[in-house]
DNA sequence: ACCTTAACGCGACTCGCGTTTCATTACCAT
DNA sequence: ATGGTAATGAAACGCGAGTCGCGTTAAGGT
């Protein structure tokens, strides 16, 4: 029992049924004020240096909290990015519902590129990303992100396939994959810019390939 | 000429003009014994415990070489991946030419499925990608690589705009990377795994885009 | 207000990567 | 073969990330 005090800042309390029982954690005040004075700290850390730069010293410094603490709870700079991509996860972003699946894909790409714009978000996906490589902690993060992220762009394309306007045993979550793989193989391999003109031959990169086909069951 | 021998190690004296003058560096003999000896356990490295645990001291004693004349020569574990990379764009692939663009490009797509089946190849990629994050030695070494891998596959594109399959202003590299996007997507973000089976959907997809024009010059 | 104890702060400590120094080796030109 | 000198080997060293133990703080139930 107490040995999964730490799980709380990780997979926070979800799965523990929430009692309000002596002996139990503290949530609530120092404990809480710290997390986000931490996290904060980190998305600074991100926009001032960068990924690269990016130590638990540095962090602890920033947020004004003993180190010691950071390495409990968080274990390393992995841990801290992966609970901010947690965090993100519950941040809900607007989805496009034009009528058209042409102009809905190319919104979400649109927000895609922006999206990646913003310096913090791009360090937080890319170290994340480069953790995942070594790190299952990271990679699972990663995967969660994207199983609940994709799934909700993808009832545009759910949307469009009832409407008639793609094939009936489209994927749609294939669909949006598909969508996001050339911005990461832009980030990641070839290190190029990622603008709202890759957005656009993403977008019909996308729509064609799906109208064609391409993305079904199976 | 001389002056690009140790260039093929690193980038170093690049910059000296070549006479073979007294003084000169030594790239026969023990030099190249070593180098062929540290990469040679670079790869042994990666095959037997992957990126994550590769280490400049291990790979030195595994090369039976003092880890002082690793650091001198590779500076970490990035210059020895990028030196592997370096030394993979020389030796060159077979490349399709069906005189169809459906079946080239489904060719090259297994080609690369198959590639990444291969552990050593696939731990290389990841750990060269992840560290380019931060690095921008392996960022070049990866521009580099796929610049000339690209271009040469691209030739397949090529013929087929010349031959009246595909629209003429195609930009023939912009497939060849469309085509390769869906990989990196699952093997860095999602971490599925990379089987014929992509590959086939991957082709399917970059043929219905080019088909239609999304990957066209401006 | 009081008590229990989870959580934090602080400092000392460990450990391993990477650096530096210097003696030794062995290329290569003569 | 022989001398000059890159290049390597060996070992000590510095440094910083990460750990550990213990005293202190404050959350939250009574």
């Amino acid at each position: 029992m107490l040995g999964e005090l730490k799980a709380l800042t990780q997979l926070e309390f979800s799965l523990t049924s929430d009692r309000p029982q002596p002996g139990m954690l503290r949530p609530r005040g120092r404990t809480e004020r710290i997390r986000t004075a931490v996290l904060a700290a980190t998305r600074a850390e991100l926009q001032a240096h960068g990924y690269a730069e990016l130590t638990v010293e540095r962090v602890a410094d920033a947020a004004g909290v003993a180190k010691s603490t950071v390495y409990r709870r968080w274990r390393d700079t992995t841990g801290l990015l992966t609970e901010l991509l947690r965090e993100l996860v519950r941040t809900d972003l607007p989805l496009p519902d034009s009528g058209s699946i042409e102009t809905d894909l190319r919104e979400l790409a649109l927000g895609i590129s922006r999206f990646y714009a913003d310096p913090v978000q791009r360090s937080l996906f890319l170290g994340v990303i480069a953790a995942a490589v070594h790190d299952p902690r990271a990679a699972d993060a990663l995967r969660e992100f994207y199983a609940a992220r994709n799934s909700q762009a993808a009832e545009s394309v759910q949307r469009a396939v009832k409407r008639g306007e793609l094939p009936a045993d489209t994927d749609p979550v294939e669909v949006i994959r598909a969508l996001g793989a050339p911005f990461y193989y832009r980030m990641l391999v070839t290190h190029e810019p990622v603008n709202d003109a890759v957005a656009e031959k993403a977008a019909a990169a996308a729509l064609a390939a799906v109208r064609a086909g391409a993305h079904r069951t199976r």
